[in-house]
DNA sequence: AACCGTGGCAACCGCTTGGAT
DNA sequence: CATCCAAGCGGTTGCCACGGT
C-alpha cells in the first residue's frame, strides 16, 4: 500500500530509464511534443506515468539540457542566489542556462553545503528552513571572491569599506537591461531619479545573456522613480540602525492582461516581494530574508523604491 | 573476495499552483 | 464560489559505483 497516486494502477515502470525508453519519448517528443505528459506515456508505447515522462524529459532528455561540471561562475552564482532566495531551486534555475532545479539542489546538497558550513558554529539557533543566514566569514569569502582582489584584512566585514550586498532583483525591476560597461539601465517606461547617476548601478559579474537579473550594489542609497505605467510601492525603508541595517523593501509586480497596472488605488491588493536584510552584528550574521506576501496598499505612496544598504560607516 | 559505509544523483512522492469548467 | 486536473516544485528516497577494510 501506500501506492503511488499517479497513475492507474497499470503495470507503470518505475526506477531508472533504460536507453530504450529513452529513446522512445526522444523520438516522440521531438516529432509530436507534448501537449499533456498524461498522454504521453500511452502515445510513445511507454509503461510510464507522465509525471515520470515528464520529468526524465526536462531533467535529462531535452537537447537545451546542459551537462558536466559546474563551472566557477556557476557556483558563484548559485551561492550567490542562494543567499538570496533561498531553496528557491527553480528559481534558482532559471539564471542558469541548461541547469535544472534537481541539478542545482542536487549540486547544493552534496556540494556547496558543506563547502559553506565549514565553520559549523552555534548558527543552530531559530527555525529558518529555506532563508539563508551565512557567518560572517563565509559571507565575506564569497564577496572577496567577487572583489577577486584579498584585501588586506580578512578579518571581518567591518573593515569593507563599502559593504555590499546582493539580492535578486527579477521582481523588482522588470524592465533593463545592462549596459556594455556593466551598468544597469533601465528601460522604456522606467526614468531614473535626476538625483540618481548610473554609477549607483554596479552590475556583479552579470552573465551578458542575462541581463538585469542580479545586482550588487555598494552603494548606500538609490531611488527609482518609475513612471505611472508601473507600478511600485514601497512598504517600509530600509533604515538603518546600530550594528548595522534592516528592513524591508517591497515592490508591486502586479500585472494585468500581460500590461502593468497603472490605476493603482487603496483598495487593491497587491502581490508583493520583500526582502529582509539584516546584518546582526553580536551573532556576525549576515543574510537575506526573502519571502513574498500579500500586502494591502492602503496607505501607498507610491512612486519610490528605496533600497538603502548599510551604513557606510560600517 | 566479500562486506560495508559513503556520496552522488536520478527518480519519486506529496503538496501547491494555476487554469479551465 | 467549488471542483477537477495538469504541471510545477521541493524534499526525500533509493540505486549504484566506489573506496576502504
Amino acid at each position: 500500500m501506500g501506492h503511488h497516486s499517479c497513475c492507474n494502477q497499470q503495470k507503470v515502470k518505475r526506477g531508472l530509464w533504460s536507453p530504450e525508453e529513452d529513446e522512445k519519448l526522444i523520438k516522440y517528443i521531438t516529432t509530436h511534443g507534448y501537449g499533456c505528459w498524461s498522454e504521453v506515456p500511452e502515445k510513445a508505447g511507454l509503461q510510464r506515468c507522465g509525471k515520470s515522462c515528464r520529468l526524465r524529459w526536462i531533467n535529462y532528455l531535452r537537447p537545451d539540457i546542459r551537462r558536466g561540471r559546474f563551472t566557477p561562475e556557476e557556483e558563484k552564482l548559485i551561492i550567490n542566489l542562494h543567499a538570496a532566495v533561498g531553496n528557491r531551486w527553480a528559481h534558482i534555475a532559471s539564471h542558469l542556462p541548461g541547469r535544472t532545479d534537481n541539478e542545482i539542489k542536487n549540486y547544493w546538497n552534496s556540494w556547496i553545503k558543506k563547502k559553506i558550513r565549514k565553520p559549523s558554529k552555534a548558527t543552530t539557533n531559530s527555525n529558518q528552513s529555506s532563508q539563508s543566514t551565512y557567518t560572517q566569514n563565509q559571507q565575506l569569502e564569497f564577496l572577496n571572491q567577487d572583489l577577486a582582489t584579498k584585501p588586506q584584512n580578512q578579518e571581518t566585514l567591518f573593515t569593507i569599506p563599502n559593504p555590499s550586498f546582493i539580492f535578486d532583483i527579477n521582481p523588482i525591476l522588470p524592465a533593463g537591461h545592462v549596459t556594455a560597461n556593466n551598468f544597469y539601465q533601465i528601460d522604456q517606461n522606467f526614468q531614473e531619479n535626476p538625483t540618481l547617476n548610473s554609477e549607483t548601478w554596479h552590475v556583479n559579474q552579470l552573465p551578458q545573456d542575462h541581463p538585469g537579473e542580479m545586482l550588487q550594489f555598494n552603494s548606500s542609497c538609490l531611488t527609482l522613480t518609475p513612471l505611472l505605467e508601473n507600478i511600485m510601492v514601497p512598504i517600509e525603508h530600509m533604515q538603518s540602525c546600530v550594528g548595522g541595517a534592516h528592513g524591508i523593501i517591497a515592490v508591486d509586480h502586479h500585472q494585468m492582461n500581460d500590461q502593468w497596472v497603472n490605476d493603482i488605488d487603496t483598495q487593491h491588493e497587491y502581490s508583493c516581494s520583500s526582502y529582509n536584510f539584516f546584518w546582526d552584528q553580536t551573532e556576525g550574521t549576515f543574510g537575506t530574508t526573502p519571502h513574498d506576501e500579500i500586502i494591502s496598499t492602503t496607505s501607498s505612496n507610491m512612486g519610490d523604491i528605496v533600497i538603502s544598504s548599510f551604513p557606510s560607516s560600517l
